[in-house]
DNA sequence: ATCTTTCTGGAACGGTAGGTCCATAATTAT
DNA sequence: ATAATTATGGACCTACCGTTCCAGAAAGAT
């Protein structure tokens, strides 16, 4: 019955995930937004609530691809090597070279700490979400479950930090040096306490 | 001659410094700043210019007392001491709970990559000046030129996702922990490539 | 073809942003 | 005391923010 919705909604999630993440929350306006998702105002307000309701769903959707895609390379390749693939994405492979937006969550908690804890904390859970899995790959790799779970927070301090890194246009071969380095200690550290584990 | 300025300029610029460090560039109004300072408009307005050449100033006195905290803690302690307490400063010792803004480096690079890319690139280069005296004080330590530049270039990355972490407001024990982790690994790393060097 | 329902474009809203301006207050030099 | 100079408070400006509202367009049901 009536009228049906003219605009395809994952699309204009999609397209305004990628206007979140690239300027973050407060420097995106309602007329960017619109622009970009090619809808008028009473549509929008319609279908996400508000810019705030829009902005929850973003984080929503980055965090289930963010998530996925690391999912998928664990169930595709070496333990570790799926662990390196997550830190090197947005690294090598870009074709777009300005494309340097580094992790909408990381962006999210550093931009709204002070501004708004419910979509810092959000942002938070998703990271440490994503922290888990780092734990489960370590596991996957050899490592005690002690040491998987200390490995697992290190390593999310290190993909924070190259998220960081990232924005400011560092140069890819030493962004992928840095992370090269850490992986080099981790490896090693599981390697020489779990000795019969040679293949990561 | 004529009537002198009333307030005290260091004074003020101190006190915009805390609240773009906790708020950041964009969501720090200038009535908030006026407030917080304590002068009016026009007052403001003839001493910095205006709002972003504020923040230029903020950014400077903020990197040249973080540089200054290391350069000192490198004069009186082992280096590698002077550098850990770089990485452990505002998670043990501060008294108030609320009281963490991680870096305004890091922040300022986070908020600002995609949105003023001038102030981006002077937070990054105040960055890279706190990852020269990195370099130095593993110099300090032992290291040789090129460990030491790797090193280095990892622990400004830990740095930064370290900052992001304390935004978070992760518990402190976890914080120290995951410091504790990065060092060990630079320590011993260090320490195997050259075993002369026992005393770090 | 008509009725009903829902979606859509655009005008309009109050609030606030950063920035300008000017009359006035305050101070020093003479 | 007066003149000259500069700082100050506060009104004012334009522009844009996120949000609301309403008249009218479009589509399904009968």
């Amino acid at each position: 019955m009536s009228r049906p919705v003219e605009f395809d909604r994952d699309q204009a999630v999609q397209k305004a995930v990628h206007l979140f993440w690239q300027r973050g929350y407060q420097a995106t306006s309602l007329t960017d937004l619109l622009d970009t998702m090619g809808l008028s105002r009473s549509s929008f307000y319609a279908a996400f609530g508000d810019k705030r309701g829009l902005f929850v769903e973003c984080l929503d959707v980055f965090a289930s691809r963010n998530q996925a895609l690391l999912q998928r390379a664990r169930d595709r390749k070496p333990p570790m090597a799926a662990l390196r693939s997550y830190f090197e994405r947005n690294f090598g492979q870009t074709s777009d070279p300005d494309l340097h937006f580094g992790c909408m969550l990381v962006n999210t908690v550093i931009e709204l700490a002070a501004i708004d804890q419910g979509l810092c904390d959000l942002a938070g859970q998703h990271l440490k979400t994503v922290q888990d899995l780092f734990e489960a790959c370590l596991g996957d790799a050899g490592a005690e479950p002690d040491e998987a779970k200390q490995a697992a927070a290190f390593l999310m301090m290190v993909n924070e930090g190259a998220r960081v890194s990232d924005r400011q246009r560092i140069s890819i071969p030493d962004q992928l040096a840095r992370i090269n380095t850490a992986f080099g200690y981790v490896e090693s550290s599981i390697a020489n306490r779990n000795p019969a584990n040679a293949q990561l």
